[in-house]
RNA sequence: GUGGAUGUAGCUCAGUCGGUAGAGCGCAGGAUUGUGAUUCCUGAUGUCGUGGGUUCAAGCCCCAUCAUCCACCCCA
């Protein structure tokens, strides 16, 4: 059986959980789960490997790159999905006729982006996905910002702020300021890197990415910047004669969906900033980057993001289906709440920890573990023997919170010591009683 | 994908001028009878990331490789 020693080792940007990590963990998936479920989602699962014509294509040129992508052993050229989004414009398209219309869904899985692994970035990590599908309205936009700022408020996350765009927005930005709209992108990237290089460099920076003059580079950074908030940014574009309709599709949207979220109690979180520009090509209309205002995590860079995409389940069938989602990836989250020291204890021993005293007591602690576990308090036999002291010990060390001791002088009188590892204080009190003591302790 | 830094005990790290390794924490045991987290004593653990090379001699110098971190790019 004992072959050639092997290294032991995970892949680069592949992570295992340990106990310390995993129990806060599944403590957020719980929490992130429970709100969707109360905003009437329903859940779904799709497969880890999908074809990959079905991936390719979808994110633009960056992120065809990242994707995983080989031949299966029957040769189909498959690849693992990059995100939840697309399989579930693919999903929309090929269950529709079994599918409730406005469909709302949530998704909670792992991901894999063969991206170059840094600070809270991984290249296998788990999202959690709220999508509304089938309407295009400012509700659809808000109720889904509405799940995602609930599920920050669930998970207590304070410190954050959703930064809000516009695809409809960007496009007339760049029109308005002479810039053909097929260069936005590449106009929006210098743009978003206006707190690093300042407005000189965005304008170098523009010159050479767009090959325009100079006064057409300062006249993109200075629309832009004048459009600091709704309102002038409503005026700037009147101003560069950005017809009526084209308005109110995007920031008469963007209002109207401000004013539905300040209404579910979370205006306060969102704002307008026009740098925002989202890599993925799906997004037709609004965008949003939920970042960590706490400059110790800054860099991290985006925990929740998504936004509208009108045309991608169209691009699987034969029906559009308009779609609104949102995404949030849980190891990033986990990671910066973890360096701002908010994220649990590690924790993951029992509540009771049932000590037998002599080997002759084991039946007993048996006995007595199974009570307190039926009674519903979680409890766990110490297994190692030995003193007392050094058993005591590693329950404390394991987390657990009671000790019970199973001694000869109790049993005969058909008691059982009570011990709370944090004050060292003990009572003596009937087997009988047992769990109900152990509950009122826990519940302090 | 581009550029840079780092890799020594379970963890955080020290290791001078090349002369085959140390600390703190943690872990294990003990300080007489059935009580831990403070104290005291004792102990164990390393192919110095991996593979080559230079040298009488390599943790230290050179090359490669893998991994981690940082800055870009992009992004959850």
């Amino acid at each position: 059986m004992a072959g050639p020693m092997l290294d032991v080792r995970t892949l680069k940007g592949f992570r295992d959980q340990l106990p310390p990590e995993m129990g806060p963990r599944r403590a957020m998936l719980q929490a992130i789960e429970a709100v969707f479920r109360r905003h009437g989602f329903a859940p779904i699962d799709t497969p880890a490997l999908e074809y990959a014509e079905i991936l390719t294509g979808k994110y633009g040129e960056e992120g065809d790159k990242l994707l995983y992508q080989f031949e299966d052993n029957g040769g189909r050229k498959v690849a693992m999905r990059y995100d939840l989004t697309v399989p579930l414009a693919r999903f929309v398209a090929q269950h529709q006729a079994l599918l409730p219309s406005p469909f709302r869904r949530y998704h909670i899985g792992p991901v894999w982006r063969a991206d170059k692994p840094q600070r809270g970035r991984f290249r296998e990590f788990v999202q959690c996905d709220a999508d509304l599908c089938g309407h295009n309205s400012a509700l659809a936009d808000a109720e889904v910002l509405v799940v995602g700022l609930e599920v920050l408020q669930a998970l207590q996350v304070d410190g954050a702020r959703i930064h809000v765009n516009h695809r409809g927005v960007l496009t007339a930005l760049i029109a308005a300021a002479g810039v053909d709209p097929a260069a936005a992108p590449v106009a929006i990237r210098a743009i978003d890197k206006l707190d690093k290089i300042g407005p000189d460099g965005v304008v170098a920076e523009l010159e050479r990415t767009l090959a325009c003059s100079p006064a057409t580079a300062r006249e993109v950074l200075s629309v832009f910047a004048e459009a600091s908030d709704l309102a002038s940014l409503e005026a700037v574009l009147v101003r560069a004669g950005v017809d009526a309709e084209v308005r109110a599709a995007s920031v008469g949207r963007l209002r109207a969906v401000f004013e539905l979220v300040a209404a579910a109690g979370h205006g306060d979180r969102l704002f307008f900033d026009a740098s925002i520009a989202r890599g993925l090509d799906y997004y037709t209309g609004i965008i949003y980057e939920t970042r960590l205002t706490d400059p110790k995590v800054a860099a991290i860079g985006a925990v929740m993001s998504g936004g509208r995409y009108d045309d991608l389940i169209g691009s699987f069938g034969k029906t559009q289906v308009p779609a609104v989602g949102i995404s949030l990836g849980l190891d990033r989250l986990q990671a910066a709440l973890r360096e701002l020291g908010l994220c649990g204890d590690g924790r993951f021993g029992a509540d009771a920890f049932v000590v037998a005293i002599d080997e002759a007591d084991a039946v007993a602690a048996m006995a007595l573990a199974t009570d307190l576990r039926r009674a519903g308090v979680s409890a766990e036999l110490s297994t190692r023997g030995g003193k007392i002291g050094k058993q005591l010990e590693s329950g404390d060390k394991r987390g657990c919170r009671v000790a019970l001791l199973v001694g000869g002088n109790e049993r005969a009188r058909g008691e059982v010591a009570i011990k709370d590892l944090a004050s060292g204080g003990q009572q003596v009190v009937s087997l009988s009683q047992a769990a109900e003591t152990v509950a009122g302790l826990l519940r302090v």
